[in-house]
DNA sequence: CGCCATTTACACCGATCGATGCAGAGATTA
DNA sequence: TAATCTCTGCATCGATCGGTGTAAATGGCG
């Protein structure tokens, strides 16, 4: 993978690092997730983060990328495996639906603290890191399932001249209130109804 | 108003304290904001401060909730304005939606990236503090807005069964994609064409 | 004027934090 | 074995921060 110098030494440590810097950063944010917290959560010396980082911005744009690449490549995943080949619209929508928000109470869930972190942060990252994220993580994903509507749209079940901005509403729709009220995603026949009422609203307002 | 002990002394230090942690809450978060920047900001002492505010978190958490009800105010005046006297739906709606959106770059801005702040620091507000704000501001509005679709429903233009849940795919159909694209907020034409597409989307989802 | 509450500047404390230096332990490769 | 690299623990530095104490200054009100 990535060519490592030349022997042992660094064999999945910076691995723990990353990993244990998105578990702090995601719950506690940059300013206040503190480096020893961070080693000592990565099972690691203190020291030796800076031996594989230079500094605590670097390490933290180095977790965005990282977990922003994995999440983005399971939503694709999840994008292909329900929209590739639609049967019944209503329902495969419903479908990719439940699997999209399954994500957020997934190990995959750190990442979404995280987006808030980012979020919040807004004002003290550099705008090129900001624009990276945007275009490979909710650009990408978006331009995906934009991709997977126009499809749909062209075999004539759906009325959409604009797929990206379709695509926004869909997520959107499926998302629905997730950021307010977060208790309602243990119950699962909530989010069902959630979700499928989201799709309706979604489908009805752009049926042919 | 808020009947104060004896004399005079403290005028509109308060408000003043309030309003430029409002700032730099806002833009910086909770931990990167210092209570020094806070005092200069507000043109105050540090001392001051500590005057009218036993803490640090006491004063975040009236900076929440002096900001959430000033904006939850201007909300509720923005609903009633526009979806009292229902004329023609989508218009109503559209002018609706611009004027909502008009608040992410008005004065009020800052209230938007400190609800950002709230939802990263999720994890360290007191569960009460934020039950409080996700009632009087998030929830008020939305009962608010859902009130007013059901009595447009009641008149036949709408087919609504779940007023609340309605009220949310609005909010959010207008709102698309502000969090991620704010640079559109810039262009009035663009503005207007995402609210247009959202109140469509809404509207032919919920047509009767 | 004199009482009283508030404000202010300044100094200070203890704690935390990011980052560095260093010396030694461990492991791998020539 | 010797050289090289990483990892580690520890000590440390400088800066920042939240919060307090204090004494002087301010200004309204009797």
């Amino acid at each position: 993978m990535t060519e490592r110098r030349k022997s042992a030494g660094l064999p999945d440590k910076r691995r723990a690092i990353v990993a244990g810097a998105l578990t702090l950063f995601a719950r506690d944010g940059y300013t206040r997730a503190g480096l020893d917290a961070i080693a000592a959560e990565a099972g690691v010396s203190n020291r030796t983060i800076y031996n594989h980082f230079s500094d605590k911005a670097e390490l933290f744009q180095t977790v965005i990328q990282e977990s922003t690449q994995r999440v983005a490549d399971t939503m694709v995943d999840i994008i292909d495996r329900h929209l590739s080949k639609v049967v019944d619209l209503e329902t495969d929508l419903v479908d990719f639906g439940l699997a999209w928000l399954s994500l957020l109470t997934s190990d995959l869930a750190p990442h979404f603290a995280l987006i808030r972190q980012i979020h919040a942060e807004v004002e003290h990252i550099p705008p090129a890191a900001l624009t990276f994220w945007q275009d490979s993580g909710p650009g990408r994903t978006r331009r995906e399932l934009a991709e997977r509507l126009r499809r749909v749209a062209e075999r004539g079940e759906l009325a959409i001249d604009d797929p990206a901005r379709a695509a926004g509403h869909l997520m959107l729709l499926i998302s629905a209130d997730n950021l307010t009220d977060r208790a309602a995603l243990q119950d699962e026949d909530a989010v069902r109804a959630m979700v499928t009422a989201g799709v309706r609203t979604f489908l009805y307002g752009y049926k042919r």
